[in-house]
DNA sequence: CATTGACGTTCCAGTCACTGGAGCCTTCAG
DNA sequence: CTGAAGGCTCCAGTGACTGGAACGTCAATG
């Protein structure tokens, strides 16, 4: 099976699955003219790949996560690991995201967003984060 | 003041000021030796894009509103708008992280996390994306 | 058999916003 | 005078691709 099927398959871009033979995430075998030829198990770890990093797992995660995958003598508690300290990153961004929403959308409701040059978004940037001139 | 007190007053690390001066985000006047000499406005400028981009704004952003900022003739509407795009991409982002992290609890919660291999976290991997084998 | 067009290949550069390090210069205290 | 601390520039690397150039291969058509 050729990349351009391979991509439909995974919903992968070609050039992302060539990126991942090169790192040696997922490397086919090659036919006689060069071209990669994917077999069942390439497309699965495709999909695994595709899977595990629309989750926000790394690359280095998901090498760690095929790894387990492939080996019959893993202990799940070392994939519960991973993704729990994945979920703690997940966690962490979003609260950071919220607090960044919630100043944001709080300067954003005071400023009249009209004509005039008077703006609180630009005050607190200019004044909320200096000690140089106390109101 | 040396670059050294510019972070200090700021809160950047000197080599990220450095970074602002060469892609003239900030770029302040020199000493006869060619140290950089931050003015009161090279502070404030400082101190404005700090807390830009601790709301997550771009370096192309905070070109603008430091452009903004300084332009007496701006209108709020202009700020406002920038503000708002951004407050769309933050919510985005929220958006998507929250479903990350829902997919992924759900999946550590059905993981027993133990000594033998049956994971459901690797299973939703294997078999969630693909087309591969139908149940 | 030549050509065309869609596919495949490699390699290089760019993205974003820094960050680390090497190698060198200047300043100041002791 | 020496050494430490700070300044400077330039180059390379990060993560995970993405775009593009330049070229090879293949099937179908004229």
């Amino acid at each position: 099976m050729n990349i351009k099927h391979a991509a439909l398959d995974s919903g992968l871009p070609v050039k992302t699955i060539r990126y991942y033979d090169e790192i040696g995430l997922v490397s086919p075998a090659r036919d006689h003219n060069g071209y990669r030829d994917f077999r069942d198990t390439d497309l699965h770890k495709l999909n695994f790949v595709a899977q595990a990093r629309s989750l926000g797992f790394t690359i280095e995660d998901c090498r760690t996560l095929l790894a387990l995958y492939e080996d019959d003598a893993r202990e799940s508690a070392d994939v519960k690991r991973i993704a729990n300290q994945h979920l703690k990153q997940i966690q962490a961004k979003i609260a950071k995201l919220n607090t960044m929403r919630d100043t944001l959308s709080h300067l954003i409701n005071e400023c009249a967003g009209d004509h005039r040059p008077d703006c609180p978004i630009l005050d607190n940037f200019g004044g909320g984060g200096t000690k140089m001139k106390e109101t």
